[in-house]
DNA sequence: GTCAAGTAAATTGTCGACAATCTACAATTC
DNA sequence: GAATTGTAGATTGTCGACAATTTACTTGAC
């Protein structure tokens, strides 16, 4: 139904308007930790420095209140989220429970298109530690491993609610600004998910993807905790 | 940490923006089906209508946007979304990973306060049965308790993604305009839920609960393909 | 010194206006 | 007559300005 011309190599240029490229660049700033958490953001500040008027800018920020990472109180404007190690346990939680059924999907949804695009993916994974890349890079690579998993799944809501996961995921990591001390652990752990995919094996994937969700978790809420009592006492 | 003062009875007045009350207000337009799916929603009707400029409209759209209500495209505006048996079928398929999460955490976190709140909805659910009220609040007699559910979970994030799923599947609900023939049968059908949770059963309630969603998806999945066909051959 | 009330600056909330873009229909060409 | 091009009207996108509210500071009383 969609109206796919056969069109002579003509990529699609930019449809996307000013709010949300507004809402790119905030995000950006959010999650590379430019902008501290629990700072207001203002409007005015803000439209100023991108050369806007505000009001796209107060519409961006409306996107990404939904998306998490920004707070808003009426009439004292929009604030950076703070995380609380309390909400990255939960936040890791409801990802256990959204991509436990992913794999169901998945490995009824399994096929080669999927399966070719995780492999290139835990290749990327592999080359992106070795090469010793920013944690950006990493995180991005990782998160993409995922948000493949879900496109397979057949079940674009599932997408929809991991992207979610994944902002407010990548914001908690940058402000750790480490995600483990060894990188290739990063790409290690997702081939036995792969794996237990390949053979259809939907109990052993489900023990994979806990394991590796479990494991992520307990090493950044580690961390977390260690950065949050740091701000509490001194 | 929330600052819950001592505060003698006094209720919280009218915090909301105008924002919120556009999008409360737009909210209940459409899923009461004023708007029907698919229709542009004009921004300068919209504001005319509510006496309001635009600004607010927009900033509400793209609330609404976010929770699924409206899509937007760039310099065409807003418009109602339109829902397919498939998507329906995604919901459901997403709500019940939810729920299932969050009966496995309420087992865990199950207390009195919740137990009482839940009973009391299990009565209410009764009770708009026999009264033989209106849909819309069945239904959302219906959402408030497994939205109760949520809560008792212990984990707001299930809670905010189950608003959002809240939300479409009235949307849809309202779309057919009947939920079930017999509306004691809602009532009905939470109770096993309830009784297995206070057997603190995590399996009977995770039984439970994937026979009430799947029940409601059949139902309601097959309402909607049946509407969806009447309206494509004619 | 502490607390309260009052005041000025800054910030958000809302609005009306103009520019950019799309839509629908008429005119033109083949 | 079908398809393309051109044009007028309507709609969205963005802006700058003003009103309402909050914040930070100053002043005064105890």
């Amino acid at each position: 139904m969609t109206e796919t011309q056969p069109s002579s190599g003509f990529q699609q240029l930019d449809r996307e308007g000013l709010v949300q490229r507004v809402a790119k660049l905030l995000s950006k700033a959010i999650v590379s930790g430019k902008l501290a958490p629990g700072a207001r953001l203002s409007e005015s500040v803000v439209a100023r420095e991108l050369g806007v008027s505000r009001a796209p800018v107060r519409e961006a920020a409306r996107l990404l209140e939904s998306s998490g990472l920004v707070t808003s109180e009426p009439n004292r404007g929009f604030f950076v989220r703070q995380i609380s190690a309390k909400a990255l346990d939960d936040l890791y939680e409801l990802r256990l429970a959204i991509e436990i059924a992913v794999i169901e999907r998945l490995v009824q949804n399994w096929n080669e298109e999927t399966e070719a695009a995780l492999s290139a993916q835990v290749e990327a994974l592999h080359r992106v530690a070795t090469l010793d890349a920013d944690i950006f890079t990493q995180v991005e690579a990782d998160m993409q491993f995922h948000r493949l998993m879900c496109t397979g799944s057949g079940n674009p809501k599932f997408l929809t609610v991991f992207e979610q996961i994944a902002i407010e995921t990548e914001f908690s990591i940058m402000l750790i600004g480490q995600l483990y001390d060894d990188p290739t652990r990063i790409a290690e752990t997702h081939e036995p998910i792969l794996e237990a995919l390949r053979a259809q094996d939907t109990a052993m994937a489900i023990d994979a993807i806990r394991y590796h969700i479990c494991e992520a978790q307990r090493i950044v809420t580690k961390q977390f905790r260690i950065l949050e009592e740091g701000k509490t006492s001194i």
